[in-house]
DNA sequence: CCTTTTGAACTTTTT
DNA sequence: GTTCAAAAGG
């Protein structure tokens, strides 16, 4: 244990050596936090702490795999192994499996995924009669979603005027009756979405005070890693379980928060020193991952930001090459761009595959890439995009899986009740969703009493849902003798699945076919696992739960020698001698969504940040002139973030373009041809996106958590933005015309709250709103 | 009730 | 360019 702590540097020994009390470390990029946190449970664990009272929350439960066995290995795998350790996400579902009685939901609860939801909220605003076309259900789930990650129950919601009267707003005045549908549909389905998981762990530990204090006495030290990206709910799961102990300590930088998106609030970190008493902050500053140009250059990136905490990252490695900046034609020229140069530097250097990767901001943009890899023979792996759970053929095996240990499970039934085709169509399934509203039950208990229900469905077509029933029932009692892979063998078998997939007979059915053996092969695994694991529960629940939680991270064996490819979001965490940063564009990155108020710009920026932070050694920017969205060539303008980087750390291969990011006025010339093929393309009678979506100011009011003030910043040269009056009719480019309802703030920070015709009030800095005054 | 065809929307990022 | 749902036809 000294031998470790003794190749420490004296900023990381402190956060391991101080055992007890709140402790925030704030750790840059590469600076060792991971081999902090290792050393720091396991320094625990050597002062005698039980390792079953430490909780240490990972991001991804391939970390938290990772950090166990190094802890293994310094304290020996069996005390290791009763450590409390995994996402938010995967320990709470444990948790909340043990407790689920109190609160109403059976023990073998579903855990619905996104798409899951999605479907739900489709069809309840289907159900309702609700126009599809104002209603969207990506757009309605995700308000759903924030409002949950903010604690804001339906009763809550309805409670509210504010939020109520924001929908109204919003053209959708009957958003809280499919908010309070869907909680319910849940709820009667035996079914938590992921942020029900932890929403319910805070029902549950407001609720029951002996079971928070049964855990406040479990978890007496508690460990977040990357405390940056946590939401609101996960924040107070954390205080009241650390409330009695105060042994907290949470790592994190909030130069790489990037999940704002997704309800993670940057001030969770930013005022952690106030939430609890005599808290030890420390700092780890120092860089050994990457070279000078680097660290530096990423510096001075982040430097644009203005919500930021002091933090110097500087590193004692050597200087480097410089950053390099390539300019191509088009995405395809880009990929071969890319491919080439992974080509070279591998001759070049000896080195291998695994040494590159390839960082993206949206994963559409991976074809290309592909594309141009494989044209070159050089192996590569994508992480994210469609995950192999979520293919379609994998999630309907798995849908039986579910409805064998959850029959309520409707979603998992609305896929496979008649998949393979058994006559049971779209309009039998209209009455029995109407019946079990009626009877307040689960659809599968409405068929399974079939006989004594007021239902108009003919006999035959009642046979047909009867042996549906029985068959699942079969399988549920082959669930007691037999583990997952022969049980899966024989659903397949029964269901007649594979017949389905075989008759098919074109590529696509054949890779089907394979993706389902892969599932097996998966399966046999995880029953092998299974017998080394402790405290395994029921073997396919615990499948299924391993299932919904786990990412395309968690799967890496990282034994193989490829290239990777993912989005920046996913590389959050990993480091590469080789590093490619492609689609370096406008509107791409920073994303043309992530535009409209400095708060998402800065959240890009971080991105930015993390991306090129993820480079050891050498890092390529790339972008094109023009690029495929949409299936059409559409013209690009380079980055502003690339001109963000002080130019002493880039070499330019191509010319550097005379464009520099300018402020908007001065870019109507290239602006406005673009603008006109928006104006056309967009329906009259088209919400345009965004602008539904909740509003985060609105919620932080609510729960009353002040954002940090930010200072007001150094006023900009006010060009148009003096000109604009209340009253005044101006255009937007996605969000078209609308009237000018008020102006506040003063220079770069001022604001206009602009209501559109389409799409209503909202407020954007004109500083980065692209606006043209029409009269 | 099932299958095929057409059309729309989609692309910001994910547990 | 892809994927998914609605419409139409069998």
């Amino acid at each position: 244990m000294q031998d470790y702590i003794s190749q420490l540097n004296d900023a990381q020994k402190e956060p391991v050596l101080q055992k007890e009390g709140p402790m925030i470390v704030i750790a840059g990029a590469g600076s060792g936090k991971t081999r902090v946190l290792t050393l720091r449970i396991a320094y625990l664990m050597q002062q005698g702490v039980d390792p079953f009272n430490i909780l240490s929350l990972t991001f991804t439960n391939k970390a938290a795999r990772e950090m166990k066995k190094r802890i293994g290995d310094i304290v020996g795998a069996s005390q290791a192994k009763n450590l409390w350790m995994g996402t938010f996400h995967s320990v709470f579902a444990r948790l909340l499996r043990v407790e689920a009685d109190k609160l109403g939901y059976p023990s073998n609860f579903t855990i619905y995924d996104s798409q899951d939801s999605q479907r739900l909220t489709s069809a309840i605003i289907k159900e309702m009669g609700l126009d599809k076309d104002v209603y969207k259900y990506k757009q309605i789930f995700s308000r759903i979603s924030s409002l949950k990650n903010s604690l804001i129950t339906v009763r809550a919601y309805y409670n509210d005027p504010e939020l109520r009267e924001a929908d109204e707003m919003a053209r959708r005045p009957r958003f809280g009756e499919i908010y309070k549908e869907y909680v319910e549909r849940c709820f009667k389905a035996g079914a938590m979405d992921f942020d029900d998981l932890l929403l319910k762990t805070n029902e549950l530990l407001n609720r029951f005070p002996d079971v928070l204090a049964k855990y406040q006495n479990r978890f007496q030290y508690i460990l977040v890693d990357e405390y940056q990206d946590t939401n609101h709910s996960q924040y107070l799961i954390v205080k009241a379980l650390s409330d009695k102990f105060q042994n907290i300590c949470v790592v994190g930088d909030d130069a790489q928060s990037i999940y704002a998106f997704r309800g993670a609030n940057i001030n969770n970190i930013l005022n952690f020193q106030r939430d609890y008493d005599d808290v030890k902050a420390y700092r780890l500053e120092q860089n050994y991952r990457s070279t000078k140009n680097i660290v530096e250059a990423a510096n001075s990136i982040i430097e644009h930001n203005k919500t930021k905490l002091d933090k110097v990252v500087w590193t004692a490695n050597d200087d480097g090459p410089k950053i390099i900046v390539h300019r191509l034609m088009s995405d395809a020229e880009e990929g071969r761009y890319v491919a080439s140069s992974i080509f070279e530097n591998k001759m070049q250097h000896q080195l291998g595959n695994d040494q590159f990767a390839i960082l993206y901001r949206t994963n559409a943009q991976s074809r290309a890439m592909e594309d141009a890899l494989r044209k070159k023979d050089i192996p590569y792996r994508i992480y994210g995009g469609l995950s192999f759970y979520q293919r379609k053929e994998v999630k309907d095996v798995l849908s039986y899986l579910r409805l064998i240990v959850n029959p309520k499970d409707e979603e998992a039934l609305k896929r496979v009740i008649n998949y393979p085709a058994r006559g049971i169509g779209a309009t039998t399934m209209d009455r029995l969703i109407v019946a079990a509203k009626q009877y307040d039950r689960s659809i599968f208990e409405v068929i399974e009493n079939i006989d004594r229900v007021e239902i108009q469905i003919n006999s035959s077509t009642k046979t047909k849902l009867k042996n549906f029933v029985t068959m699942i029932k079969s399988f549920q009692a082959l669930e007691e003798t037999q583990n997952v892979f022969e049980l899966t063998e024989y659903v397949l078998k029964k269901s007649a699945l594979i017949t389905e997939l075989k008759k098919d007979g074109t590529q696509e059915g054949i890779s089907r076919i394979e993706n389902i053996e892969e599932l097996l092969n998966g399966m046999r695994d995880f029953v092998e696992g299974q017998k080394e694991v402790a405290d395994a529960r029921g073997a396919l629940s615990e499948f299924l739960e391993d299932v919904a939680l786990a990412t395309d991270l968690d799967n890496d064996k990282g034994d193989d020698d490829r290239v990777s490819l993912m989005t920046i979001h996913l590389s959050k965490g990993l480091e590469f001698p080789y590093l490619y940063i492609v689609g370096m564009e406008e509107d791409l990155f920073p994303s043309g969504m992530a535009m409209n108020t400095r708060e998402d710009l800065e959240e890009e920026r971080r991105l930015f940040y993390v991306a090129l932070t993820r480079a050891e050694h050498q890092a390529y920017l790339t972008y094109t002139l023009s690029r495929y969205r949409w299936g059409k060539l559409v013209d690009a303008e380079p980055s502003r973030f690339i001109t963000e980087i002080d130019d002493q750390y880039l070499e330019y291969t191509t010319p550097p373009d005379n464009y520099r990011y300018k402020p908007l006025l001065d870019s109507d010339l290239w602006d406005e041809p673009d603008k006109s093929k928006l104006r056309q393309s967009k329906p009259k009678n088209g919400t345009p996106p965004s602008v539904n979506q909740p509003n985060p100011e609105q919620i932080r009011k609510l729960r009353k958590m002040k954002p940090v003030s930010s200072t007001s910043q150094s006023s900009k040269p006010a060009g148009f933005e003096g000109k604009l009056k209340p009253g005044m009719t101006v255009e937007h480019a996605r969000f078209g015309r609308g009237t000018v309802v008020n102006l506040e703030g003063i220079g770069g920070e001022k604001k206009a709250e602009i209501n559109f015709q389409v799409g209503g009030l909202k407020k954007l800095l004109l500083r980065f709103a692209k606006l043209d005054v029409v009269e």
